[in-house]
DNA sequence: CAGATTTCAGTTCTACTGAGATTT
DNA sequence: CAAATCTCAGTACAACTGAAATCT
């Protein structure tokens, strides 16, 4: 198996390190420039796109002892953070913008790992409520300290720019309609 | 069905606005910092996850009417750029960051689409050469003329945005050993 | 009853593992 | 022959559509 290069802060199980002598997204921005026009929007979104990808490969791999995957593990987090540590599927779907028959498929999972449990919903018959379990929430704090001694994989960047990334991508979501400024 | 609120740059298909009062990521950031602690990095992290959620809901419902996933336009694109619009799948899959066996099932929808074409390698009979048809080039061309007009659905960024993202993201996909800097 | 909530069945897509065929 | 390249079979996952069941 391939190992990545020195980068010693990444866990193992990235898509394998090309090491290429040039930066594949800005030599596409540039053949993209004389051919087409303005690229850096091209550029911008291809980033956002393999960043998304090296981040998700390692959270994964991270969180593959626990059998959790990213958006198991938010969904999880998501429950801890509610008074009671219970909420209904559509508050669920509703938090972490997902699809409601994928946030059937997210709670299967976790009831069947004994991570959550299912309720009706004792205010509205119609709905059903997630409450996490103790087993749940010590597999949330594990993971959680797994993930915060990584650094979410982020542990390449200072705060400052941590930061800056945050604000700049706020405003494709105010834009999608996310929520209102 | 639900329509986007007015932010008129959006095309359809978006998840649903959620259009809450606050920001989720902001919220659940804070909460996290009085619980865990430093929440920066799981801010950006998640910021970057939901930005790619966006722009890839935009992008795929842009080039649906060409019967194309962004995944698809990508590879058809780096063929154009090839001085022969030819390029071994090997090649593919190492610029595009995809696994093989990806690069193999993409190949083959663009060749049922006949957008692209199967030959063998005359200069290295192990390897397939995957060819970019008039039929694809024309596809290729239009698409991205939609893709431009809708700015990559970047449209609410200035030009220094997208170059600070660009700038920001080069370090992680540097850290993950893409290339050499 | 119209609308909300959840589930189920089924599709598409990408990623990956493991194995095999072919060629260098 | 060892290594590279590609394909195939099969699995897992998330997103989605459409339809149905249940309840307000």
């Amino acid at each position: 198996m391939p190992v990545p290069p020195s980068s010693g802060s990444l866990p193992a199980g990235i898509s394998k390190p090309l090491d290429l002598p040039f930066d594949p997204i800005e030599r596409a921005a540039e053949t993209w420039r004389a051919r087409f026009g303005p690229s850096s929007a091209m550029a911008a979104v291809t980033s956002i796109m393999r960043a998304h990808q090296i981040l998700l490969a390692q959270l994964d791999t991270l969180l593959k002892p626990y059998d959790l995957t990213f958006a198991r593990y938010e969904a999880l987090v998501l429950l801890t953070f509610s008074r009671t540590g219970a909420l209904p599927l559509s508050k669920i779907g509703e938090r972490l913008m997902v699809h409601p028959t994928s946030v059937t498929n997210t709670v299967d999972r976790l009831e069947r790992a004994g991570l959550v449990r299912r309720m009706r919903n004792p205010r509205d018959g119609r709905g059903v409520l997630a409450e996490i379990t103790p087993a749940g929430r010590e597999v949330v704090q594990r993971a959680t300290a797994d993930l915060m001694a990584a650094k979410f994989g982020m542990g390449m960047y200072q705060e400052g720019e941590l930061e800056q990334i945050f604000d700049l991508l706020r405003t494709i979501r105010i834009a999608a309609g996310d929520f209102r400024p």
